[in-house]
DNA sequence: TCAAGTTTGTTGGTTAGACAACAAAAGGGC
DNA sequence: GCCCTTTTGTTGTCTAACCAACAAACTTGA
């Protein structure tokens, strides 16, 4: 559900991939707003028209590629069917500071982050689904009345853990990551307890 | 000349590139007369049709990546405009000897090499055209009667080298390979002495 | 400020690759 | 021998990607 592969075009999959590819190689190269559209296609070995078929602007194709490297990530790292453990709370919360350090250092002039929060946005949505899944997981049949509490739940830690993580990054990440993880982890742990396991199943 | 690049279709060029990684890839996991058509086409996410397009069968390929692998090869190691001298000799055997050497550990059962031999018989072809334009260069204008002695000249030693690497690979290069490719050297450098220049450029 | 050069979207015509379906050939048990 | 499964080529239809060409928007620096 929350990875809808549904039988895509090979030629779509592998031509978004060598975009990607090429985006991510170029912006370790120079600052992104000195990429060009055409610098992405031809570093791709795609036509500039398929590169439009594709995606509006750079911008778009920076969007997705962010999505798709947290999930990545993520899927990476979580077990294969996680529940809403401690452990894996730690893991979800490490997994976006990472990525947000990481996504904070390929913007060469650090100050004009803000410019580029869209990119970073990207992830809130995935970290939403995530969160729910889990809380809705642990609660199992609910009400309608009980169904928006948990969605009101997923929605605030999503933003808690999301929000953090941006302002530690941008701010030169001053404080360990571990702490900061142990820190957020503290507070949701309060705020999410009802739904918490006992460290049950991975 | 001796590179044809004639802007090729992206489109061409990937899909190509697609079934070789595949059939690079499937050659060392199973013996090569067990790879089928099929899981060439899987593994490289590309339809099998497409692979007909391409290559009349799998053998097809499989000379086609040979040639490829050989001629990457050779431009890796050899210098940008390389000239008859004994280095360059020295490095144009010592390449074919490799060459031969990790094709042949890729025929799981070694004793059916002969059957592969068409594989090994596609880098003879390159090898005579470096040799040749090596000579040409090196005489400069000639005659015609002047021109098939360097073609046959250019002949003999490509099949020198080739016939002497493809035996010591196959019987498991008893000799030490440093050793072996001394006395190809040694044995063409009299054969070749007229062409051959005192460590021109590079 | 204007001209020369880039980059950007967009278009229409053409080709390569995807895909499903098929009959024919080749294994491989029993 | 036979049947049953797999693999092989081949075909036709459809669509993604190619490419050249275009006008519009934007840099840049003279």
């Amino acid at each position: 559900m929350l990875t809808n592969e549904e039988k895509i075009d090979p030629r779509v999959k592998r031509t978004r991939q060598l975009l990607q590819s090429a985006l991510m190689a170029l912006v370790e190269e120079k600052p992104i707003d000195s990429i060009t559209v055409q610098d992405i296609a031809a570093r791709a070995e795609v036509n500039r028209a398929t590169f439009y078929a594709h995606f509006v602007d750079k911008y778009d194709l920076l969007d997705y590629t962010a999505r798709e490297i947290f999930q990545a990530r993520l899927d990476q790292r979580l077990p294969k069917n996680p529940s809403l453990t401690s452990a894996n709370l730690r893991l979800l919360i490490l997994t976006i500071c990472d990525h947000m350090e990481e996504f904070i250092s390929h913007c060469k002039p650090v100050a004009q982050m803000n410019e580029h929060a869209r990119m970073f946005l990207q992830v809130q949505p995935h970290l939403y689904e995530v969160l729910l899944n889990w809380i809705e997981d642990a609660v199992g049949a609910r009400s309608a009345a009980a169904e928006t509490a948990v969605e009101t739940a997923a929605m605030a830690a999503s933003w808690a853990i999301w929000g953090t993580a941006f302002q530690w990054a941008r701010s030169g990440h001053k404080l360990a990551e571990a702490q900061l993880v142990d820190q957020i982890l503290a507070l949701l742990e309060s705020g999410l307890g009802a739904y918490l396991r006992e460290e049950a199943r991975a």
